[in-house]
Parts: structure tokens; sequence; C-alpha cells
DNA sequence: TAGATTGTTAATCGATTAACAATC
DNA sequence: TAGATTGTTAATCGATTAACAATC
């Protein structure tokens, strides 16, 4: 059996481990560009400031193969099961809710298809918005988000209406069959069992900034 | 002696801490317009998903008078101690380099003055940038970026240019004597001791999302 | 072979939770 | 007073690290 399928479906692999594989997908992806076929646990730690140990352990929980004593880890293999483990290899449609500015930002950047997302439209309450064109992507109303999803087979839906529209907006979301959301207003969603849900709450990482500039000043 | 400003000085305040403070602030000022003078940690827990140990701990962490036995905690004084521990009361200046969808989407969001940033103005290469006024805010040559920082005296600067340009502006940034580093640049940036740093990878969080979706179609 | 590097088992560390006495 | 709710001390839990045998 295929470790990498068995941790992953016994959710044996942390949060924190998970988030570490896009750093060491760009480390690796770069090291390969260079023509490095073998890195070390301690090489990739020292790149990353993480301990060497704790790579070891990563990659042992999402790699097919395992390392080989004196060589270290095959670049191209590992790069391949993190892709396949991140499903970066197998990319799912996306939309955006809210096409303020960050909605367009993100409908305008197209960086995350290399990380296993495509963005394909976005929606809107605002008339002004509704119909037009923003990279390429088209904007709709609202009140269309369910028969899109179902017509398009979208996984995620990305939040970044205002706050007071964005549980609504989600409660929306899951009724017309979302498996994920990702959401940038400022609120902790509630959502049922088995949608995937990921707060990103930028106030919270502000405040680990101002927090300490703060205590730099006292 | 405060307690508030023990705990900060003698950095006694955990991130994971200090990353849930907005979060309870803007429940507890939801509850504070509703009339609500008192509030019990069950209470508070219940709403916001965590234990009512840990909002007590928390609270303890942060507030200079503590609850009151069958009372609770009161609202206005609570709220009072979160703003002044996370440096809302006295707002820090910030500028944005890079002025692509994300940097404008900064440049246009005022929402982050409530919580103790302002930004002033935004830097790029692009001379088709350079000049243009964003949301009111001008956006400058990197070229001027030190001396700005030094005459505006200017805290935080908000990294959103591509990965290929982040390390140098952040080193043109520390040069110029700012205090703290937002990246959204993916990349883990490196900085001095002193300078404080946060590295917001969105890739990170997507793949926590992504991951998900994968283990759950196994 | 000798040496570098791996993977595994046990220890440590920090954050969260449980238990419970203190208090209004 | 009785009861709700706090703050504190000890226990638990999970993630990281240390120690070390296994391996090419």
């Amino acid at each position: 059996m295929r470790k990498n399928s068995l941790n992953v479906a016994s959710g044996a692999v942390s949060g924190a481990t998970i988030g570490r594989m896009p750093a060491y997908l760009r480390y690796l992806k770069e090291e390969q560009s260079k023509g490095i076929k073998y890195v070390s646990s301690a090489f990739v730690a020292k790149e990353m400031d993480v301990s060497a140990i704790l790579v070891r352990k990563d990659f042992s929980l999402v790699s097919s193969s395992s390392g080989k004593p004196r060589l270290g880890f095959e670049v191209e293999c590992l790069i391949n099961d993190i892709e396949k483990f991140l499903g970066y290899d197998n990319a799912t449609d996306a939309i955006v809710v809210g096409t303020g500015g960050l909605g367009c930002a993100f409908l305008g950047y197209e960086g995350f298809k290399n990380h296993g997302m495509n963005i394909v439209a976005g929606f809107d309450v605002n008339p002004d918005m509704i119909g037009k064109n923003i990279s390429g992507k088209t904007v709709y109303s609202v009140d269309e988000l369910g028969e899109f999803i179902q017509k398009n087979n979208v996984n995620i839906g990305i939040i970044t209406t205002p706050k007071s529209a964005a549980q609504k907006i989600s409660d929306v979301l899951v009724e017309s069959g979302i498996k994920a959301i990702w959401n940038f207003a400022p609120l902790q969603l509630s959502v049922p069992a088995g949608i995937e849900l990921k707060n990103e709450d930028l106030a919270a990482s502000l405040a680990l900034l101002s927090s300490k500039l703060v205590a730099n000043e006292l």
C-alpha cells in the first residue's frame, strides 16, 4: 500500500505539516531548476529554518518512497509526491464571491493555478459589477450562484464579501454543493460537517505584528 | 503594576493567544452594541468555538482587571484592554510595496485603520503606476522608499511584490529603519533580529483546504 | 570499511483542558 | 445561604526534538 494514500485517508497528517508543504515544494523546485537531484534533510532544514528531524518526518508522511542513507531524498520524486498530496496535479475550479479590491485581486491572479485551484468566475450583488469582465473572468449576479456551481462542478468558494453578507453567502454555497470555503471576510463562518473551511483572518495576522510593536515600545 | 504591561514586556503571551484577540474583540463589540455589560467565559466560548477555560486564560493575560464571580467579565473594560494590547488605540503608519492586484486592494481598504494600521502610500517600480493615485493614496517610485520611510516615520512595510523582488525590497525597508514587515510574497523572507516579520503564505493556507479535498476523494 | 544520512522510539516542550478551591 | 463563575494548579495532548540503531 502507498504510504501516501494511507496517511491522507486516515487524517494522520497534521495541519502544521500540511502548511509546510508549499514551502518545501518551492524550495525543491528551485533546487531542481539548478540541476540538483538529491537533497539531505539537513540541507533543506537549513534553508527553511526548521529542524532536519522535522523535515524527515514531514517527508515521510507524504512521500511514497523513503530517503536514501548517504544520498538523501530524490528531488523529483518528492516534488511529484507533494504535488499529488496537495492536489496540485488535478486542479479544481473555484469562484470568488465579492468583487471588491481583494476579490478582483484574486480574479486577476493566475498564480493559484500552480496550486491546484483554477478561479473561473466572480459574483457580486452590485449591478455596476455584474456583467463586467475582470482579467478575462465574468462577474455574475449572486442570484446565479447555485446554478453556476452545480452546472460547472465548482468545488471551492472564495468569500471576499463584507462581513455582513458572508454567512448568508456561505449558506448558499453549501446548499449549492460546494465542497470547500476559503473565507476572507472578518468573521468565523460556521458550516456543516463535511464542508472544508479555512477562515483567513488577516486581522489576526496583523495583530501578531502590531502587538509586538507595542511590546517593543515598552 | 498593570498585568497587561507586565505580560507584554516579558513576552508571556503566546502567538496563539494573540491571534485569538481580534476575534474576541469583534465578538465583544457586537455584544456591547446590543447593550450587554458583562459576559461569562462560557458564553464567549460557545460563540467562538473555543473552551471557556481558554477564554479565561486568554483574558487574564491581556486584561488589567479580573473577571467577577457570578457576573463574568466587563465588556467595556475588556474591549479597552484588548485594543491597548494590540496597539489599536495608537495607529501606526504603513506603506504598501508592489501595487499589483493585492497591493491596490490594500491601498483601497480602510478597514485596517480600526486595527491600528494606517496605510499612507504605495510604491512600485513600474513607471505606469508611479505617480498614480489609488483610493486617495499616491504611488511613489521604490527609489524613494528610504527617504519616505524616514521622513514620515513609517513603522510597517507591507510587501506585495512578485517573489523575485521581495527579499531586496525587504532589505531596503530594514535599512531604512522599518520596524515590522508583513510579507505576502510567496517566500520566507529573512530579516535581522529586532525586526518583526509576518510571512503570510496564502499558498500554505490554500494547501490546508485542497489537501483535505484530495483526502475526501480517496 | 568508514561515514553520512536515514527512520524510529523515547523525551521534551508548549498549549489546552480538567479539577477544584475561592469568591461574590 | 446557595449557586454561578472565576482563577490556579495539575493533567493531558499534540507537535517538535533528541538519541540512536539501521543502512547504503
